[in-house]
DNA sequence: GTTACGGATGATTTCGATTACATCAGCGCG
DNA sequence: CGCGCTGATGTAATCGAAATCATCCGTAAC
């Protein structure tokens, strides 16, 4: 692999003018940098990353740290996360966590080692040795929340409202005369969770249904869904209506109505949320709330790249729109 | 951010104990050890990754390029990469390729910048530069293929037995009674979907069957599988079963079936490729061929550690074990 | 015609770790 | 008692590019 050195003597000029001609070109007489690109192409000449970075002490990597990537849901975010990075001429490194938080201090630690200028995490847990990071630079910090909004870790962030989602989805259920209504949440721990729940409740009081909501606590997976739809449906007043707060859940309650010789919606209606590619193919298709996947993945990115390039003073958690998008899996309650 | 200099002065040692401290701490005394740790720990220092990595000549990390990580085939495909790297104690430097082939150089120009110790690519194309790479280090350079097998690359590869695979799916339909059996191809540049076909034709003709093939190409997306399996439908003499080569795919012709008023397996059986999470959540369950995501993961992990560890001399190909998986989505042809 | 200035380029230091080589103390052995 | 060896540690070169400072030359201003 050929150095610096070895195109500056081919060239005949010093290091610094072909440094100069890759970073600063204008500084550059246009014969020379010609003479030092024709040695470049004649060497193949690349410069070499890691001399760089220790240099200027930066990577530009951005480490991005997901619970699961092979769920849909985190893995169009990260395609947005991807796309936006590279149009930057930043490149992602991936941290598939597996909701495991030993995994999450590990990958804190390539931040702390500089191997990224910048971390975006999608779940809702900010390693401690992060959290001191966070506490000593405030907004500057060069760590980006999405998908959760989480106000008390001082993060930067982009999100949806859900709790404004989940009183649409309750809204658009009692709109359609539903009375018994079960809930299957994920996690309560993130605020993602508590927050659609609040916004659950919030609107079963408002329409006085309060005493007749069947929440049950759920994972985000397939067979979560499956497992406490078929709880719920088993119950002697079932629900006539479900609520799962992702996709996949609904998948697996669909199943469960299935199994339970119910049809879905005439027996039991069934939201979704996220709106993963796969729900408007499901038979029937999925009602849910539609989450901007790929402008959550562009917009954690500049966020952070705006705290890279020290444009960020303030902390900016940005809230994008949601869609309700109601298709063939709600439908008014069976007349009973 | 300390460095190795203020950890020595710290500890009253030199830094070429402290850097041994971390690389080889049995060549020093233990007490020595301690006073170091306890200086590492009271200044905070973390060893920085440039440094290292310019002195080195190594990262640490792989680069994974992958056609739309947002397909759950390879995203779980990826996870298992980031499981298998993580374990080694290397990291994953994502890239999404979205098939273009500028994407590719893009990526493959930062293996050249040392960026990366290596390139896992799971799509079926090698970057011309790359292809002089390989041309000059054959079977040590450090590149590996994932899913495809294009044994002409000259790259080290894990993949499933696709020929086989797809003759498995067509004497599945033959046993069943079908006749006139539609074929959903990938985009047949990529010797995956060359060699599928190749088995589809190979079982037709053993079953005598070649005539009533109906093959059309398809791009592994939903929307083409719906588009092209209403294509097949519309047909005088409609195939009584519809093989896709993924399972995208056939979540599109399903739904292309129900569009056309007819209803799966009882007029059309459907069978699909890849057993990614969803299929045996589709209604009716989809019948498909599994192919051991988890494990090509982690066996493209383990051939480019072989060679970078130097314990490759000879070029591996190795073929994983898929499984045809029968589920509802297959039957008996209407008797017609 | 000297001075001053600015544009182009070169010489050299620097980034922070690793590592080959040097040093030094202690010990066993003849 | 001195030689040589071994084990622990220090010294200093090195990796490859970036950036600071120095230098040189030509030109415009007075």
């Amino acid at each position: 692999m050929p150095t610096i050195q070895d195109v500056a003597r081919d060239a005949g000029v010093s290091t610094a003018t072909v440094s100069r001609v890759f970073s600063a070109p204008d500084l550059v007489l246009e014969g020379t940098r010609q003479k030092v690109m024709e040695a470049v192409a004649r060497l193949g000449y690349e410069p070499n990353f890691a001399a760089k970075s220790l240099r200027t002490l930066r990577t530009e990597k951005i480490l991005v740290t997901v619970p699961d990537i092979s769920n849909p849901f985190f893995s169009r975010v990260i395609r947005g996360v991807e796309e936006a990075a590279h149009a930057a001429g930043y490149s992602v490194l991936l941290g598939d966590t597996r909701h495991q938080e030993e995994r999450e201090e590990q990958y804190a630690t390539m931040l702390r080692r500089k191997e990224a200028d910048g971390l975006i995490f999608l779940g809702h847990r900010l390693p401690d040795t992060l959290a001191d990071m966070v506490a000593a630079m405030g907004p500057r910090t060069p760590i980006v929340n999405g998908c959760e909004f989480a106000p008390d870790l001082g993060v930067a962030s982009a999100h949806i409202d859900n709790t404004a989602a989940a009183q649409e989805v309750m809204d658009h259920l009692y709109g359609l005369g539903h009375v018994r209504v079960g809930v299957i949440t994920g996690p309560l721990a993130s605020p993602l969770s508590a927050d659609r729940l609040a916004g659950v409740r919030a609107a079963a009081e408002r329409h006085g249904q309060a005493d007749a909501l069947q929440v049950i606590t759920g994972d985000f997976t397939i067979e979560s869904g499956l497992l406490q739809a078929t709880e719920l449906l088993a119950r002697p007043l079932r629900p006539t209506a479900i609520f799962c707060f992702s996709d996949e859940m609904a998948m697996g309650a669909l199943e469960a109505i299935r199994r339970a010789g119910l049809v879905c919606p005439r027996d039991v209606s069934l939201v979704g949320f996220d709106d993963i590619r796969f729900a408007e193919y499901l038979a029937p298709q999925l009602t849910t709330v539609s989450q901007p996947m790929d402008a959550i993945g562009h917009e954690v990115v500049r966020l952070l790249l705006d705290i890279l390039k020290g444009r960020a003073t303030t902390l900016q958690q940005v809230t994008l729109p949601h869609r309700l998008v109601v298709r063939a899996s709600t439908a008014a309650p069976p007349a009973a």
